[in-house]
RNA sequence: GGCGCGUUCGUCUAGAGGCCCAGGACACCGCCCUCUCAAGGCGGAGAUCGCGGGUUCGAAUCCCGCACGCGCUACCA
């Protein structure tokens, strides 16, 4: 039973959760599968200033959308209830009242007017930073005096004045602090919240978390955490603390990097399957060329060992190629089913409701050239769409003049209207022969009929396009080709 | 300022003394395929392995120093 590996998520509800968060997750998650351990969330809402409405929602859908599942925690229960840290004040207040009584631990009453006032002295004096102290040395007459007063007061840990603390990261090795150099930190806020010191060491403890996977920005107080377990006299679990991801400023990972919410990236139509494996890539990696791993693969081969200590840039092109990669590997009907929402919520309404069997024609023309299915619209409006909207000119080709149009026009159409029904392969047949017969090199012709057609210069191939589209809607488009050309007359000269 | 961590192609990375005058991937360029665009195939350019010293017959890999970057330095996490 002790051998169990059980790590924990524990992000703070202080904003949307960003890829840096969520690779945190992935990281702890794959851990604990491979192990076949367990996979805890924990929500760390201690600061009530800066709390932000519906932002564990968001960390727990985006947990939820990458199906990174989680054995306890929010919406599971679990034997370690509640998983909220507002909801768990008690078990801190216990631990504070234990370092408290052992000496560990003392009551602050310095104001927060007298605090800022030390840290500016400090910073013009170069001095060293931190609190100075002064409430530790209080005698019991000064701190009844104070007590009785009744003003707010914290309780700050007693760091060692000499000695030096030190973690063997499981990532970076051994990293060892002065205890000189490290100050009296707060362990409970006047309001009666613990800080993050207090209540982590505290839960991880009560949750028995082998193994603390967090990112590498908690480094530095590694050491305060390590004092607390030892003042407590409980062994800590291990640590290891993950490269941060930074963006193409390379800077930490915030707001201003555009997409950084994990939500946006579903909305604009990335999968989470490709979502998962990229993130799974920062900071870590297989061998020297497999990119490619479902999450599957991802667990069985995870280890602490091949993670990485440098910080990682996060590259938003590779990941559109990777979402490319996952796309292509789609059956076509789950990608069609994909794709619905998307175009539910892009095309016009009066396109809509779409016509499932005649998406699921549509889907194979597109599936190897799209990338972000929220780009599934575009890719498709002329399929759906009764009139087309473009410049009369785009149908003159290359090499051509604008006179040859009509006649190209004309026979195109009028050699589909001889079939009975539009297959691609005699289409395509028959129109290479109509495009001889006309002069026109079939780069020309087609790319003519592609205007009409689709009202794009870009499109699928356009024989599987007719097939789709149908006899009649082509026919339609191209007489209104005729149509719309004779109209634009001499604008087009 | 102090403390800590980090440093291999633009980016993600492989590399744990000779296999490396450094391999893969994205992006970029070219060619092939071709009705356009993709996808795919082939090829190219791109890293004096941050810099300087050592150790060694031999260093991207070990040691020391420096530089730079980032993080922390709150009654925030």
């Amino acid at each position: 039973m002790g051998d169990e590996v059980r790590v924990r998520f524990a992000p703070s509800p202080t904003g949307l959760p960003h890829i840096g968060n969520i690779r945190t997750a992935l990281f702890n998650w794959l851990f604990a599968r491979h192990h076949g351990g367990r996979f805890i969330v924990r929500i760390e809402d201690t600061d009530q200033d800066r709390l932000v409405p519906g932002a564990s929602d968001a960390v727990l859908d985006a947990l939820d959308w990458l199906g990174l599942q989680w054995d306890e925690g929010p919406t599971v229960d679990g034997p370690h209830a509640p998983y909220y840290q507002s909801k768990r004040l008690d078990a801190y207040r216990e631990t504070a009242d234990k370092l408290l009584a052992g000496g560990f631990a003392y009551r602050c009453f310095c104001t927060e007017e007298r605090l800022e006032q030390l840290r500016k002295e400090q910073s013009q004096s170069k001095d060293r930073q931190g609190y100075d102290r002064r409430c530790r040395s209080l005698s019991d007459a000064e701190r009844e005096s104070l007590e009785s007063q009744g003003g707010p007061s914290v309780v700050r840990f007693a760091m060692p004045v000499s000695g030096v603390t030190s973690v063997d990261d499981v990532i970076h090795g051994q990293v060892a602090w002065q205890n000189e150099l490290l100050d009296d930190f707060v362990l409970l806020k006047s309001d009666g919240f613990p800080t993050y010191h207090l209540a982590v060491v505290t839960d991880d403890h009560l949750m028995n978390i082998t193994h603390v996977l967090r990112a590498e920005e908690w480094l530095p107080s590694t050491p305060r955490h390590l004092q607390i377990y030892q003042a407590l006299e409980i062994e800590p679990p291990q640590f290891g603390h993950l490269p941060m991801i930074l963006g193409p400023d390379r800077a930490k990972l915030s707001k201003r990097h555009g997409a950084t919410a994990a939500g946006e990236y579903r909305d604009d139509g990335f999968l989470p399957e490709a979502m998962l494996n990229f993130m799974a890539l920062l900071g870590w990696s297989l061998d020297d060329k497999t990119e490619i791993m479902d999450s599957g693969i991802l667990t069985e081969k995870f280890s602490l060992e091949r993670i990485n200590k440098s910080a990682a840039v996060f590259d938003l092109e590779k990941l559109v190629w990777m979402n490319g990669v996952y796309i292509r590997q789609l059956p076509v009907p789950d990608l069609a089913e994909r794709l619905l929402p998307f175009l539910e919520r892009e095309l016009p309404p009066s396109l809509l409701p779409v016509d499932w069997d005649y998406l699921l024609k549509i889907v194979p023309l597109i599936h190897e050239r799209i990338k972000l299915l929220a780009d599934a619209a575009h890719l498709t409006s002329y399929f759906f769409e009764e009139e087309l909207d473009y410049e009369a000119r785009a149908l003159v080709q290359k090499g051509m003049g604008p006179g040859d149009v009509p006649p190209a026009l004309e026979a195109a159409r009028e050699e589909l209207d001889r079939a009975a029904e539009l297959k691609h392969e005699p289409l395509e047949q028959s129109l290479r022969a109509v495009a001889a017969a006309a002069e026109l090199k079939p780069r020309q012709f087609f790319g003519l009929l592609r205007v009409a057609i689709t009202g794009r210069e870009v499109s699928p191939p356009l024989f599987e396009t007719m097939e789709v589209l149908g006899k009649e809607r082509v026919l339609s488009r191209i007489d209104a080709a005729i149509g719309r050309f004779q109209a634009a007359g001499q604008a087009i000269n």
